[in-house]
DNA sequence: GCTGAAAGAATGCAACT
DNA sequence: AGTTGCATTCTTTCAGC
């Protein structure tokens, strides 16, 4: 997949705002509807837009905490964890790591006893763990373009 | 802000896909496109949907390679950090943290050397810093809903 | 919360640059 | 790879209930 300026546009338009209608998108980036219509088609097509998701505020939800988890795993339990993961309320995502970890879990819980109670059940099943609560994010969804020697070619 | 069942399912399918017509979403909720609409403005007014963006796949953008750097700081050079990570491409969210990291920042880069130059800015700029590559994510984007007491009442 | 009509936008398809 | 113009259908919006 090769991308001009004009798709780097788009993609920073839609990352910014995923609801703009076509004809507006298409006013942004100075191409008729249609044919912004066909680029966004194509760049869905090729897997760069995967989709489109409302961003939602864990706070206002009854959510005031996150935190990361490490969790370091001594066997070969990441199937258990998982599994955990996709049931267990908060937990929000998993990820596979080199370096100190076996994986990184990110939470977003209601109050700290509910990030005692994951970590309870984390430990009783065998993993160590290292919390750290997130007290501020100064940087959150900057967005996502190709490095330079990717455009145009 | 109280929520009801109507309200979940509605940030539930806005999650899941933000370019649903508030005729479709009505549909999927069992309510009519004005009260929809009406509703999700007051979601976006109480500042529970903070927006809506395009879910964008680093890897065919030509950023495969994703990973978490724990960074300390001994001084109080957060601010520097933060600057450095706005501009720094690649660099995309940067979240201080309780814990042996000050903070913890997210990157998605072209190839290992990229990473190793962002370390190597890093450190010369007296962080300390421990690096977890992502070798996979079992679990990404998990719906973000409220804790059960927080509904209804 | 609903309906219903008017205005606007998306989609598909021409013919053309 | 893009444009305009047009028809069809869907969506939004605003009134009135």
């Amino acid at each position: 997949m090769k991308l001009d300026p004009t798709d780097l546009k788009i993609l920073t338009e839609l990352q910014q705002d995923a609801r703009l209608s076509m004809r507006e998108l298409g006013r942004r980036v100075d191409l008729s509807a249609p044919a912004v219509t066909e680029r966004v088609r194509r760049l869905e097509d090729a897997g760069v837009i995967l989709g489109y998701g409302a961003r939602v505020a864990p706070e206002p939800l009854g959510r005031p905490i996150t935190a990361f988890i490490g969790v370091q795993d001594s066997g070969q339990r990441d199937p258990q964890l998982v599994r955990w993961s996709e049931k267990r309320d908060g937990v929000l995502e998993v990820h596979s790591v080199t370096g100190g970890n076996s994986c990184i879990i990110k939470v977003a819980v209601e109050h700290v006893q509910a990030l005692d109670a994951l970590l309870g059940e984390l430990i009783q099943m065998g993993f160590t763990c290292s919390t750290s609560i997130v007290l501020s994010t100064p940087l959150h969804g900057k967005k996502l373009l190709p490095p330079r020697e990717m455009i145009k070619g």
